[in-house]
DNA sequence: AGTAGAATGGACTGTCAAGTCCACTACTGG
DNA sequence: CCAGTAGTGGACTTGACAGTCCATTCTACT
């Protein structure tokens, strides 16, 4: 089903893609640090030194544009969180996950929390076609846990009784709602304590 | 220190009390549903049969009437809370406490998160007076469920080595966590699973 | 009862952002 | 080299929303 008012699949050349890859890249920073609403096209075209019509050339619609937002922050999370969760083959290495995500909110500016939750909590709702993207972000990032612990109990480092698909969403909400309640306090203590909680957990099903 | 351009202290008859309160409780209803951005002052004015000027007799700004918004917010949660917490004296009735919050959560419209991790993501980062309240709001919410756990370890009911204040925050997190991913995903699984998976831990720290 | 100040209605203004339009430039393929 | 289409600039329209103003009504207090 092709929605109306999308005009993704207009043509674009080399150029046309750098400079929609531009306005993309530029809009994600801005929202994710400011929120959707906060920003507008105006301002994104100031940052990519664009000019209104641009937007309007490559997306149909302000809607249009955050639904690319969202894509493209999904990527990119995903992106980090592949990198990491793929190599895991101990529990040790998960704890170097816990320790990668610590460090990378560390160096962000402020406490940004997680980007992907930044747009979940303000595009739910909304009618937009970001939504479902949304919804397959998280999904897909699970699995990528939950592969993880699958790998782990293969290799019997994990008790039988360990559920990975289970352990894998738990683990995610400590991690999503540390991000949340650091940003909220500006304080690095309740994500590094959340996913300490949560490793800590899965020790338990550890195997002697 | 008084901030400037604060009417708050204004007098109020007991009908200015009635009318304002009428105009924060239904913009906390309207703001923690569709966001504090996507919220007109008219639109406040509609729900409340009130007019604009009422807005500024009560409120200097905008941003004055979100910070009693969230006031307002936190002290509904807060209240749901302490009335379920202070009553907790065995992790049995952390258990009933996890499920009254699931329960409250399947009967509101849609799965709409929590009402201040909600603001929370929309209003830190920015400048208004509502960024503390939040910050205070989390800060008595950990302390109460880091207050039930302390009980619980006087009555020996959790081990020496169980930490109150960490199993609070790692516990509290575990339900931000939770509630943000049922929301995304429109889903109570994230909720339920996350909360089983937090009782589960602190049951690791279970008295023999 | 009368008056000061609170409460209210509703029109008005200024600003800002989304979205439109058209003219112009620069590729790219035949 | 010459169409035709992608890419770009910038002015313009439209609407919504925050915030202002003033006139009017109500209420508390003496």
């Amino acid at each position: 089903m092709s929605v109306a008012g999308t005009i993704s699949h207009r043509p674009l050349t080399a150029k046309g893609r750098e400079t929609r890859g531009r306005i993309v890249e530029a809009a994600s920073d801005l929202m994710v640090e400011r929120g959707v609403a906060a920003v507008s096209l105006d301002e994104v075209g100031r940052a990519t030194s664009t000019s209104k019509s641009q937007m309007y050339h490559y997306f149909s619609s302000k809607d249009e544009l955050v639904a690319a937002v969202v894509i493209c922050v999904r990527d990119r999370v995903l992106a980090f969180q592949a990198d990491l969760l793929l190599a895991v083959e101990s529990v040790d290495d998960l704890q170097g996950w816990a320790g990668s995500i610590v460090a990378s909110q560390q160096q962000a500016p402020q406490w940004s929390g997680c980007p992907l939750g930044t747009l979940a909590n303000e595009l739910i709702g909304e009618a937009g076609g970001g939504r479902l993207d949304i919804h397959e972000a998280f999904g897909s990032w699970q699995l990528l846990l939950q592969d993880a612990l699958g790998r782990l109990k293969d290799a019997g480092r994990l008790r039988a009784d360990a559920d990975p698909a289970r352990l894998a969403m738990a683990t995610l909400a400590s991690l999503q709602g540390g991000l949340l309640m650091s940003k909220a306090l500006q304080d690095e203590a309740p994500l590094a304590v959340a996913l300490d909680a949560a490793l800590d957990y899965l020790r338990t099903f550890a195997s002697a």
